[in-house]
Formats: structure tokens, C-alpha cells, sequence
DNA sequence: TTGTAAGCGTTATCAC
DNA sequence: GTGATAACGCTTACAA
């Protein structure tokens, strides 16, 4: 390996160190003469800077890191976190930042992972997806005053540099467009009760409903998880009441899936005996039959914001606002096609 | 922040910095009272050792890197993507490592990112993913002697270290398997001609129709791309052949699903009017109607040997062997039932 | 056993 | 303008 120093150049070079490392920052008051003969001995040996010494040196390392908080397993099935790491790459790489992944793998790490990549100057700032309503590397964090974002919620909404989709606004956009298509008795099947996401999603359904001067019947509301499994067993539950929803909206495009299937098994035709709609639009909902309506979470805006939000921070620039939502954008199949 | 150093820790505990340096590193010759002594002192204040000073120091970032040879957008929806990232994490992990990924946006930057991350010693090592058959870079990874390990293939084989799924295993698999169920037109839809995977999973269609003494029949293999359009266009045309066949093995599972949407539009039952099956078990698979059967690459265990490898070569520990191939498993599902 | 000191490869502050 | 020189925080001979 060629390990090429500065100290080698300027030999190389026939001046100092000192106006290798001029050269190599830019600075204006070098001679021209000096600065090519430099420039030429350096692009004749492929010298390139060595990072670890910069960011001693420096203070700062050019990596940015993202911290995910779910098992290795979860993730390798998740179609937002291939989307999310994708396009950090792409804007952190576009301000001259690297990217260094990490997963929250079981609990008790996830005080060491914070410290391996935080405390230990591995990274300049931090991007935390999903954390804990209640998480405990929150006060610490804040306390030490280290750069970082979040990519979800944190109460209180202003004690943190936080990034979220409007899913208050997501469950009143599809329950708004059911409404607009005529439906009158629309269910909702949440998630984990007490999650934010599944409670926003709600929220926005009910208001949708409120709004539309539709009553709200609590028979039409199933919690459960967000699988497959959970959506076809409520699905089959709400088709069994006296009075069956017309259209469901399901908190998730997996869920809204399960509704499906149950739908079709029981000779109920999507969209003309219920509409269904999911969340995310994840690529799922293109290839199921009918395809699936879903509203759409903006990962690239969520990860561009994140990531300029971060950088400003890392950078001393104060950033305009603690806390930014990201509008969500309906999706429109057949399955709630007319 | 707490800005802290060992010489702070030094002068807390009443010893000299290096041995606060030799406690952090385990060496035994530390008498026991000071050891307490110093480990109290670090605990107390939450000291930790500063990442950048270490790896200038030892030589070694403990970061492996990981370039994948796609665009952002491309990356985005690659359920292969986050599996494969999810699973090095948890590896890594595992011997202490950290993951910094990049992707080689545009051709012009592939030089870059491995500029930016090999050379400037941002990581002790590369994992690279489905570079090109003819990659500039190789020959000088080769030449500089740094650690790096293939996942896909390069020629000559024993040129690099890589690892790579049995594609020819696969695609005989996966007609081996029609064949068992009495096919005996068996079709072959492939994504780009010249592309390594594509043309050995070929190989293995052919080898399992030879092995079996079915005809060879040129008129039911197609080569195009991975999109589902094509597989669609192709079952179309296949569907439209005097003699249509009784099954298509598809390149990929959104070929495969064309594939099935083609059969579903004309009327053609599948798997009784033909039988269909692709390859990955992309989650889709599970939620098509029916269920696609698919030939399963073993993405955990492909991370998991690129991982192994890499780290043995960066601690230069002698990996075994150059090449290793990983074998497919089948996945059965309803597009292939009888 | 412990401390002193010499780097690791940069950047940045001095004098010249 | 340019060249010494002092950090940056750590590891590791070498001394004591």
C-alpha cells in the first residue's frame, strides 16, 4: 500500500509540509510555481489525505451516523429502511458526508451503541429512527449537547431537533377519500394501541369523519399489530357485523393486505363491496390484486430534512425550526377505485 | 460536552496517562489498586476513549465499508439492499465493527467513493456488491494490497475474494422442481443477456432440461430486463405460441410476477394452467395471488462469509479460500402446486 | 510496576 | 509567501 504522508510530498515536493498542507486546503498565498510543482508530485503519487489524522486534527469526521431501533431481522424486511439509508447516502454525500449504519440490536446496547459511535468521535452527529417514546439516551444526549435528530416523535415536541411524517394528517387524507367516494360506514384498523403512529393515524380518521358529519362507530375500530395476520382477522370480524363497513382503512400497507385477502376469500369484491386502503405505500401495494390504495410517507423529504437539520447542527448553523412534518401524498389504486 | 482525555483521567486518578492507557487496554502489569483507582475515575466521569486518536494511532478504524454499485432511486425500493446491510451490521457487530456505507452514485464518482473511504483509511476494509464485470477498480484494490471482499463475481474467479449465490444451482433448482411436478415445456424468462446472473441461471435451466432429456426449445426463452413489464410482455408472447408452455421459470420474482399478471388477464389458471416461479423470495412473493414460488438467495449467509472474510483478511488471518458460493434454497408456494 | 516521551498524519499559529 | 513548530488524543517502546 502506498502509505503517503504530506511529509513525503513536500520532500517529493522540495518545500515543507506545511505548504503541502496549503496546497491541499487551498489556501490563497502560495506561490503559483510551488502550488503546481506540489499538485504535480501529488497527482503523479495518488496522494490522498489521511481522514483519521484530519479529523483528529479537526474535530470532525465527515460521518454522519444513522441509529436504527430495531433487530437486524426487522430490518432486513423493511422497505422504509432500504429508502431511508438510500437517500441519507445521497444528500449527506452531497455535503460532502459519509454514512454510518447501526442497529439498536437488543436493549441492553443500545447505551454502547450510542457511545461507540457518539462519545467516541466516530461520527459527528447522530440520526435516531423511531426511538423510544420513552428513551433514555434522549436527557443524555440533549445534556451533552451532541448534534442529532430524530427521525419520529419525542414529547415534548420541542425539546428536540425532530423530523416526522403528518400521520395525523395521512389518516385524514384516507378517510377523507373514502368519503369523497361515497362511503358512509368506514372502519379503522390501527396497530399497537399507544404508538404514535397508529394514534395520529386515528386521530386524523376521526376528525375526517367529524368533519364529514359522519358518525364515529366504535364496533368499525380494531388494534392489534402490524401484520398480515392481524388485518385479515379483523377484516373477517368486521364482515361478520350486521351492519359491514362499505371501506376500511388500514393502518399499514401489510395490514391492509390481510384485509384483503379476507375480503377475497369471502367473495367480497375490492373496491365494489369494500374499498381498502393502507399506509406507506410500500412496493407491495403494486403488485397485489387489486393494487392497493395507500397514502405515501415521504422518505426521501424525511431523510433530506434530517439530514440538512444535522448538518446545520454539526456545522453552527442554527436551524429554523425544532420540530419539521412532512405533508403525506395519497396514492390512488383500484382498490378504492369505483 | 465533556471533552474528556486520558490525561484528564490521569491527573483525576493521580497516575500518569499512560497508565490510564494501559488500564483501558487490559495490561496486566497494573497494579490492582491503581487499576480501581483509574477505572473508578473513568466511570465516574463516563470517559471514553477517543475513536480518531486510536485509529491514527493503531492503524485501525475498526469501520468496514460497504459499496454498493447502485443509484440512490435504485437502492430505494431493493429489498435486497436492507436485508444485505441488515444482516453485515449484526456481523459486524458482532466482532466490533462498524458499518459505513456508500453507493457509487454515477460512474464518474465510483472512483471517488473508493478514494474517499479505502485510501483516506475511513475504514480498514470494502465489501463491494455487483460491481461490473470489467471494474477499473479491481486492479488497483488488487495492487495496493488493500482488504476488500466481492459479493457477486469478477473474472478470473480466484483473481479476488468473493462470494456469490450458486446461480447456476438455482436456476436448476427451480426447473428440476417444475420438472418433478410432470412439466415438460418448460419456458425461461431472463433479464439482460451478458449479465452473470441472468446467464447462469440459465445454464442451470438448460443442464436441468438436459438432465431430465426434455428438448431444448429455443422459442421459450426471452432475455430483456428485471421489470415486471417485461415478464409480462413475455408470458404474453409465450402464452400466444402455437404450443404454449406448461411453466416459465422467471429471472427475477417482479418478472415472475408480470409473468402471472399476463396469465391472470388472459384467463390462464396458474398453477394448473401454467405454473410460474421466480427468484430472491422477494417479500412479494407471500402477498401475489397466488403465492409465488421462488428460489431463495441466502442473503444472511451471503453477509455473513463477506463479512468473515474481510475481517480475517484485515487482521490478516489467511481466509481459506478465495471463492465461495452459497447455495439457493427452494421456496414453495402455490404458483407451482399442483 | 510505573512514568516519560516519541510518534501516528494532519491543521494552524507562529516567526521569518 | 514560506517554513518550523505546537497541538489533536492515543499507544507503546524505553527508562526508571
Amino acid at each position: 500500500m502506498p502509505e503517503l504522508t504530506q511529509e513525503q510530498i513536500a520532500k517529493l515536493s522540495r518545500v515543507s509540509q506545511a505548504t503541502v498542507s496549503r496546497v491541499l486546503r487551498g489556501d490563497p498565498r502560495v506561490n503559483e510555481e510551488l502550488r503546481q510543482r506540489v499538485l504535480a508530485v501529488i497527482k503523479k503519487h495518488g496522494y490522498v489525505p489521511d481522514a483519521r489524522a484530519q479529523s483528529l486534527r479537526s474535530q470532525r469526521t465527515g460521518t454522519l451516523g444513522l441509529v436504527v431501533h430495531r433487530s437486524p431481522k426487522q430490518l432486513a424486511r423493511d422497505p422504509f429502511f432500504s429508502a431511508l439509508i438510500a437517500a441519507i447516502i445521497e444528500f449527506a454525500g452531497e455535503e460532502g458526508y459519509h454514512l454510518c449504519v447501526d442497529a439498536a440490536r437488543a436493549l441492553q446496547s443500545r447505551r454502547a451503541i450510542y457511545e461507540d459511535l457518539l462519545r467516541t468521535r466516530r461520527v459527528d452527529g447522530l440520526i435516531l429512527v423511531e426511538p423510544q417514546t420513552q428513551d433514555e439516551r434522549m436527557p443524555r444526549l440533549l445534556e451533552e449537547g451532541f448534534p442529532f435528530v430524530l427521525i419520529g416523535r419525542y414529547e415534548p415536541t420541542d425539546a428536540v431537533y425532530s423530523v416526522d411524517n403528518d400521520n395525523v394528517g395521512a389518516g385524514r387524507l384516507a378517510t377523507e377519500h373514502l368519503i369523497r367516494q361515497g362511503h358512509r360506514r368506514i372502519a379503522y384498523i390501527g396497530g399497537p394501541r399507544g404508538l404514535f403512529v397508529c394514534e395520529d393515524r386515528y386521530q386524523g380518521y376521526r376528525k375526517a369523519l367529524e368533519e364529514a358529519g359522519l358518525d364515529y362507530a366504535p364496533e368499525l375500530v380494531g388494534w392489534g399489530d402490524f401484520s398480515e395476520a392481524h388485518g385479515y382477522r379483523w377484516a373477517n370480524r368486521l364482515l361478520d357485523l350486521p351492519q359491514p363497513p362499505t371501506a376500511v382503512v388500514a393502518v399499514d400497507d401489510l395490514v391492509a393486505i390481510g384485509a384483503l385477502r379476507a375480503a377475497k376469500e369471502r367473495g367480497v369484491a375490492v373496491p365494489q363491496g369494500m374499498a381498502i386502503i393502507g399506509f406507506n405505500d410500500t412496493p407491495f401495494c403494486q403488485y397485489v390484486d387489486p393494487p392497493l390504495s395507500s397514502v405515501a410517507v415521504e422518505i426521501r423529504t424525511l431523510a433530506q430534512i434530517a439530514t440538512r437539520v444535522l448538518i446545520d447542527l454539526i456545522e453552527d448553523r442554527q436551524p429554523a425550526q425544532r420540530r419539521h412534518i412532512v405533508p403525506c401524498r395519497l396514492v390512488e389504486r383500484a382498490s378504492t377505485g369505483r
